[in-house]
DNA sequence: GTCAATAAGATTGTTGACAATCTGACAATA
DNA sequence: TATTGTCAGATTGTCAACAATCTTATTGAC
């Protein structure tokens, strides 16, 4: 069972992610807590734990907002992806008990390739991306790096429903997933490593590309 | 100026990395509001802090304890350091304003090499380590990556204090050092990457061949 | 008209008390 | 003897009020 906090906090990301409170926006101990009709104690503990996530910045003495991204730091997100993505599904490949993730990952490859071939799906393409990344965060076996992941996951969840991805660039995406997959079957970490990095990178260009149109407009 | 959170933090990390409180010792908030004449209030938060940089570990309804580091989350938490050393090392080299960087990088890795050649600096020898650590990513642009590499270092600082690098393995990471100046002089992402990625997997091997042998007395 | 000083209001930071929950010991029962 | 139930003490979770600080609007001087 979720602790109060954590139920507030889950509440107010959920918000956060499908773009309801805007970036930059200020969030009040006081409001909220007369909206979930709670004192400002696990209100105050619910943005800090949102804090920890990166979807809402603390101020000192002038309380939290709803975090703003520039174009510099949503590429820093990035490439700490690319990194981080990149060393957990290389343990995922090494892991003896990879073979157990192969139905699931399989399954949700499928699905992407589906998807990725009707440009009315984004958004279903866009979940579908982020449960089988959950997938794989998930079946860490140390939790230190789930708990980096899981933060850049929610903040990448923020631009992708914005649409950012087209079709041409989904279909290289799912290539990159069945690479995945086949380094994890053959157990090689090495390629798995490899084609998690080729995958964020490539995000990554097309997702700045985009962000850099929309910023002119 | 630092609020009385992170002040208290602050002291209770400075107690956790020199290992006056061992790790598993329970921390409870009461104690440590009495002992630093607060409320209980700003004590939790400082707490929240140090879970942050996985100092401390918090139990729902069962309150704060020193975090205690098998084997597998030790080499966890350098294979992270692998990954996001390399990025940093990589920015840092592509960032045109490194040069700014180079006489303070300089400094710090010939004291290094000074230190490295006798046994009895081995906490100097640490230090400096640390320091150097602190320069690179105090150097960062942007202030993510840099929020994830501060908890790291201060969680490796916890157990390279218990003297686990030998001579021969600090000879060979004072030249990961020197290699990583040159490729920062020359803009080189690649090598800086490269170097640094080589000098924490050496750092991550040597230490957990000693936690093997400390953990067989 | 512009700028700085000031004061009122709003908001966060801190406190101490109360409520809910957990831990460990002891006793009752099978 | 082992297991379960209960109880007291300890500890965390939550609350509401107070203090400290910041923001904003207003006033006055230049």
């Amino acid at each position: 069972m979720l602790s109060l906090p954590e139920q507030i906090a889950a509440q107010l990301a959920a918000r956060i992610t499908a773009g309801t409170d805007a970036p930059g926006q200020r969030i009040m101990e006081q409001a909220v807590a007369a909206e979930f009709k709670v004192s400002r104690g696990p209100v105050r503990e619910a943005l800090r734990l949102l804090e920890k996530d990166g979807l809402v910045t603390i101020l000192p003495r002038r309380g939290a907002q709803v975090t703003k991204l520039s174009i510099p730091e949503v590429r820093e997100i990035f490439d700490i992806r690319i990194a981080l993505n990149g060393l957990r599904d290389r343990s995922i490949a090494e892991d003896p008990e990879r073979l157990k993730l192969l139905p699931a990952l399989e399954a949700g490859v499928a699905e992407l390739a589906r998807l990725a071939r009707n440009a009315r799906h984004s958004n279903e393409y866009v979940e579908c991306v982020f449960q089988l990344n959950r997938t794989l965060t998930g079946a860490l076996r140390n939790s230190r790096l789930r708990a980096m992941l899981d933060p850049l996951a929610q903040q990448t969840l923020r631009y992708s429903r914005l649409g950012l991805a087209s079709e041409l660039r989904r279909r290289q995406s799912v290539k990159h997933w069945q690479d995945l997959i086949k380094a994890v079957r053959d157990g090689d970490g090495d390629r798995a490593q490899r084609a998690a990095e080729a995958r964020v990178r490539a995000s990554r260009d097309e997702a700045i590309k985009k962000l850099r149109e929309l910023a002119e407009i």
